[in-house]
RNA sequence: CGGGGCGUAGCGCAGUCUGGUAGCGCACCUGUAUGGGGUGCAGGUGGUCGCAGGUUCAAAUCCUGCCGUCCCGACCA
């Protein structure tokens, strides 16, 4: 490709909508545009690099003997009644009308579309298992849509669905798609983690998450420093600690105005780790009572995933107001403790450990200090897993020491079990002739997500570095002075031939500019390798090489260049 | 959806408080010089000041309403 015939949108300002560096380099670089809040145009550039994310995805997809299939972008309301995501997907899902006043929602996933398929298609277990994949545009009408392409409303979507007899068949395609997804991430050049994760509102029993690993990632990830043991924190299990620390005395304490656990532990002067915070929140229907306790270390945050498997507590968790509050314990938030209320009560583990602590006395301006579950809570209480884990924990796999780092959610795989399946009667005829209702899986990858998190890993202060596997070009040409020098133009014509005959993703920077414009933009956009033909090299027969993350070029014998590239670019082609 | 900020040329901004000719840098076009790190000089193109209404002799500027957009809180590839 000609740079003269290709759109350089290179920009040298940061548009100032954009927070974080892949935003801001995709902007900078001319790979998208924002047409609104969380669409944006793929340009020419970043359109090249997406095609590349998708060529490798589609490979090992197809490789681990998945069918890819193109499913319409628009579906009908009915089929998402019959699973009830009609009603409960709630505003993320657009809803459109057609001409005829029919209901149509703009797809946010397809289960119900493909499930479909496979009930009008499968008929028999000799057909079973199959794995059916697109690339396709999903629309999810986000709330906040930001960070660019890392969470916009549309977004392309690699989405895969597998059918099964039984369980075993399911567990054995999750475990292929747990392989071919770990080398899809390989071969795109990322650095990532697969973490067992929570199934989330689309369900399902079994779940993984792939994350690339970026301080701008929007997930926490705790690792165990000795096992390989990695969980999204929200299903990160905090394990009880040792009882710690002797019992003392209860003793009531005046509190005045003290109301945070900040305030009442630096008041008493008592770390927040031995005072114990209790949360009122409200119920559902299926809760006899309108409110329920949730009590937690002062130092340790709730983990609202952890909370939402409590029965009967409202999803969203929903805080009670003041009111609720007094009537239920008798007293203002800042001044409840949890002992002896007269609603359930939720303990966490490390809460429930603690030999002695302070609580409110569910008495405006009154703490204890000193409590003990044992000896001073006189009502029922339940002891469950509430928290989050913090560095340091131990590993729930009894190794090691839990550890923190922040991730990209770019891929996520599910075992779905047969819920959609058995609400669409999604069936087959099984060995025995009898109907069976299908098991199902399901494996997303964020594509358009997956090229934003490859330049949150790869960049410098000069712009993007893509990983050969999915740069926009493999190499530059970057001719000095062309417009002038015929020895420039006639050396780097020859060249751009021949490495377009060899077969490589050649950009030729022909633009009549100076070479501090073109070495600029080149590295704004992020292509990995670059040759300068020059009058001051070719007098000595040379070219000069630099990889992006060189910091210094160094010369090739012109006749060596081909041979020397294919060694530079083993592996990317 | 709640709270806050911002809407002036493709991008980054000033001007708004205190009403009176719409400005700067980058980008873009022309010419010229230059030719190894976003080059210099000269000239130029481009804006219903988000939209609607109001106040006024006069509105980018004051008032009202609406819209868009971004940031902070509940979901997800």
């Amino acid at each position: 490709m000609r740079a003269s015939q290709f759109l350089i949108a290179t920009q040298k300002e940061t548009p100032a909508d954009a927070e974080i560096i892949s935003h801001q380099l995709m902007l900078r670089a001319g790979m998208i545009r924002k047409l609104a809040s969380g669409l944006y145009t793929w340009l020419p550039l970043g359109l090249r690099v997406l095609r590349q994310v998708e060529t490798i995805i589609r490979e090992e997809m197809n490789a681990a003997g998945a069918q890819e299939v193109l499913m319409p972008a628009i579906q009908p309301a009915e089929l998402w009644e019959e699973t009830g995501r009609w009603q409960k997907y709630g505003a993320e899902l657009l809803r459109v009308k057609d001409r005829h006043d029919r209901d149509f929602c703009v797809g946010p996933t397809h289960e119900e579309v493909i499930t479909d398929m496979a009930r009008n298609e499968l008929r028999s277990y000799k057909s079973l298992p199959a794995n059916f994949y697109q690339i396709q545009t999903k629309f999810r009408d986000e709330r906040r849509p930001r960070f660019g392409v890392m969470r916009a409303r549309e977004f392309i979507m690699k989405d895969a669905y597998s059918f099964h007899v039984d369980r075993d068949s399911l567990d054995e395609t999750y475990e292929q798609m747990y392989a071919t997804y770990s080398r899809i991430f390989e071969r795109l050049g990322l650095d990532f983690r697969a973490v067992q994760a929570d199934g989330g509102s689309i369900g399902g029993s079994s779940s993984h998450e792939f994350h690339v690993l970026a301080d701008s990632g929007e997930d926490l990830i705790a690792f165990s420093s000795e096992s390989d043991f990695a969980a999204n924190i929200e299903l990160a299990e905090a394990v009880a600690p040792e009882s710690s620390g002797s019992q003392q005395s209860l003793e009531k304490v005046a509190t005045p105005g003290q109301h945070s656990i900040e305030e009442v532990s630096s008041f008493l002067q008592i770390p927040a780790a031995e005072t114990v915070k209790t949360l009122i929140l409200r119920t559902d229907e299926n809760c006899d009572q309108p409110l329920l306790a949730l009590v937690l270390r002062g130092s340790d945050t709730l983990n609202e995933i952890k909370a939402a498997k409590i029965h009967g507590l409202s999803e969203p968790l929903v805080m009670a107001d003041e009111k609720e509050v007094r009537t239920a314990t008798g007293a203002a938030p800042g001044s409840v403790g949890p002992l002896d209320l007269k609603i359930p009560v939720y303990v966490d583990r490390a809460a429930a450990a603690l030999a002695a602590f302070v609580c409110g006395a569910n008495e405006d301006g009154f703490h204890f200090k000193g409590a003990s579950w044992g000896r001073d809570c006189h009502s029922q209480y339940t002891v469950v897993d509430l928290r989050n884990v913090v560095e340091g924990d131990p590993s729930p796999d009894g190794k090691g020491q839990i550890q923190l780092k922040r991730g990209i959610e770019v891929g996520h795989i599910f075992k779905l079990g047969a819920q959609y399946a058995s609400a669409m009667n999604a069936t087959v005829l099984d060995a025995n002739g009898k109907a069976t209702v299908m098991e199902m899986g399901c494996y997303g990858i964020g594509v358009t997500r997956v090229v934003a998190a490859a330049i949150e890993q790869n960049h410098d202060e000069n712009g993007i570095i893509w990983p050969d596997a999915i740069a926009p070009f493999s190499l530059a040409l970057a001719p000095l002075n062309m417009h002038k020098s015929e020895a420039v133009r006639e050396a780097a014509e020859a060249l751009y031939r021949d490495l377009q005959a060899a077969g490589y993703a050649v950009l030729m920077d022909d633009r009549n500019e100076r070479p501090g414009v073109k070495f600029a933009d080149l590295e704004l956009m992020g292509i990995p390798h670059r040759l300068v033909i020059s009058d001051r090299g070719l007098k000595e027969g040379t070219l000069e090489y630099k990889g992006r993350r060189d910091a210094e070029s160094r010369n090739v014998a012109q006749a060596d260049v081909l041979d020397f590239l294919k060694e530079v670019l083993s592996g990317s082609h």
